[in-house]
DNA sequence: AGCATGCCTGACCGATCGGTCAGGTGCTGA
DNA sequence: TCAGCACCTGACCGATCGGTCAGGCATGCT
């Protein structure tokens, strides 16, 4: 198919985000992708290295965000303020980037696993620390661990309703989940 | 290889669930667990008529527990009453069957759209109408949600931590975020 | 005109998946 | 002794996966 102006790569990147959110990044293939721009499945392999360097290239603006959020808590010098930056910081990523977090729907733990994304594993050790406030506690680290993960499958979820909807109810939530630093 | 007494129906059962937990539904191949019980992938279809198959008989008491709780809830008269019952419940059934929580690790949704699990769908959805106290407010349907994702997530995780220390920092947390019914 | 380059493709590759099948083996009861 | 049955297996099947490759087709520069 000839095209006037070759948009084709941003045009795999929209059809691969859509499917990945709907079908998670294993449940799509890269001949669904190909099938809903309209092309080869030759032609996204062009574009894109591998099927990992477009998930890569999709996940990019959600993870500097989150690392400029594990910047923010690392400069806090008490644990509430930690704490409260993480919480508020990690509901706006959410809502933000619900898309990104829908495609990892699951494949998240897993896809931690692999050694290109340890740094990630890490960023979310700390953000789970500073969400529990005194990470000695179990009950607080727990109590933190419920959170993060709610807010991640619940932004995934409702994935439709306006923001201003879906944050300030996630704040509040949040606001009364974790322990307070005492 | 021969055995004295054929246990190997139990056998592929706990091992389907091991490998299930760690790697997912869909990211385990009946090799994988014919290999960890040290017998041929034919064995493994021999005992189970399909790979659904032996999901369906490992989810089994957990989803029998399900409909259970679900029953309890619909006696219920007061929304409070049925909030509490819904929370302890969920805990409760939740650190029981980690493991079986932990093998539908984020193919939890995908696995509902089946047209075999629509009834816990159903079930699922009630759960978070009775979470919610007020399922007319949109803030407290998404409270439940946090609450209901987040448990389940955890638990999947803390897979290892005694009962007694997981469940009632988990009652705690839940009694904590779900808005109070008035 | 001729050549290079960007974009795209069909055909193909090896690997792996869930599942089938004919047949082998060893125990058991008649 | 032998038929029958439960248990198990290797070989095989079609489908699908991510990925490769040689080549076609415009377009634009020299």
């Amino acid at each position: 198919m000839a095209r006037a102006v070759p948009e084709t790569h941003a045009e795999i990147l929209t059809a691969a985000a859509r499917r990945f959110a709907s079908t998670g990044y294993k449940g799509t293939s890269l001949q669904d992708i190909a099938g809903e721009v309209g092309c080869s499945k030759a032609t996204v392999l062009y574009h894109f290295a591998s099927k990992e360097a477009l998930l890569t290239e999709l996940m990019a603006p959600a993870i500097a965000v989150l690392v400029g959020l594990d910047a923010r808590i690392a400069e806090q010098q008490r644990g509430a303020d930690a704490q409260r930056v993480a919480g508020e910081g990690f509901v706006d990523l959410a809502v933000r980037f619900r898309r990104e977090i829908a495609l990892l729907r699951g494949e998240f733990t897993e896809l931690l696993q692999q050694p290109a994304f340890v740094h990630i594993r890490q960023i979310s050790d700390r953000l789970i620390d500073a969400l529990a406030g005194r990470p000695d506690r179990p009950s607080a680290r727990i109590a933190a661990l419920v959170v993060l993960a709610g807010i991640a499958e619940t932004c995934a979820e409702f994935i439709d309703i306006p923001d201003d909807e879906l944050r300030p109810a996630l704040l509040a939530v949040v606001q009364r989940a974790l322990e307070p630093v005492t």
